[in-house]
DNA sequence: GTGCATGCAAATCCTTTGCAGTGAT
DNA sequence: ATCACTGCAAAGGATTTGCATGCAC
């Protein structure tokens, strides 16, 4: 899908879900919305905030929050929580649900999917009598390029 | 395994740690590795910390944490990220690895074994070239003790 | 015009840090 | 005796909250 069409896609959804639950349409929500769906990475809160100030605009970090939380309702945002203490979040409307995959060192993110995973939710929450609406798997590890680099450094530290 | 002897196998476990690096062996360490093996939740810093208050124990937040992060590498105690932002903790030593489903009302944890996530750890390890130690898996859902509440409440809101 | 959403700053929550004093080595 | 570990309180970072103002309705 191109971009200008992704970005009218999900507009019409924030502004379905806004509707819907009586929430005003400001400007703000919007600029916040484009803003995200013009970036492609796992972002958090104040990276964003950064971002829409660099931009000249001045949203302030409460509205980016509430915004958030605004878009985490109506899916078209997705909340992490990777290992360090502060969320992560990522656009989702038209994404596949997938999982990620977290280098230790350098922290780089990668995706992933296997059906396997939606398996195992379904079958626990038959067994241990839960609906389960939604799950979160994180493999950390260390990626060839950090295992390669610490090598390296290993050899040196001989030397 | 009974109480006794398991307290003092992880003592001896945490005890080599701490002389393999030249680590000092306290007794507020050694305090607050018992208080951990004594209870069997999932626990936060905090109310480690007011436990052990209310035992009479003198035992500073500061200490709490920096054992907690030594226990952690020792592989003693697993540290987790449930959702919310604070850090969760759980004896580690001679338990099976598992994965936990929680759910989102009541906040209860329950813990289930699949050996399918193993496979997928290690096949996208393979696949993306990642040296993968550790992986973290939740489910997050509605337990039938909450979906039943829920539904009485609806029913109620209706009457 | 009404009152929900905003901006700002202060407050809060969890965690880490600095420093002076204590105790393991 | 040394200096890593402790307790305490203050700092820190992420997020939330309170309140006066502004704007969507």
């Amino acid at each position: 899908m191109k971009q200008p069409e992704l970005q009218h896609q999900v507009r019409q959804v924030f502004t379905d879900y806004l509707e819907k639950n009586q929430q005003r349409k400001t400007n703000e929500r919007f600029i916040i919305l484009e803003e995200i769906y013009s970036r492609s990475d796992h972002f958090d809160a104040e990276s964003l905030f950064t971002e829409l100030k660099k931009k000249k605009f001045q949203i302030s970090r409460a509205t980016v929050y509430n915004t958030l939380e605004l878009l985490v309702a109506c899916e078209l945002v997705t909340k992490h929580q990777f290992g360090n203490n502060m969320a992560r979040y990522e656009k989702s409307y038209g994404y596949r649900q997938h999982d990620h995959l977290i280098c230790l060192d350098c922290n780089k993110v990668m995706e992933f999917c296997d059906p396997r995973i939606h398996q195992i939710s379904t079958r626990m929450g038959d067994l241990l009598n839960f609906e389960i609406p939604h799950h979160s798997l994180i493999l950390y590890g260390h990626c060839r390029g950090c295992e390669i680099k610490e090598q390296l450094a290993k050899k040196k530290s001989i030397a």
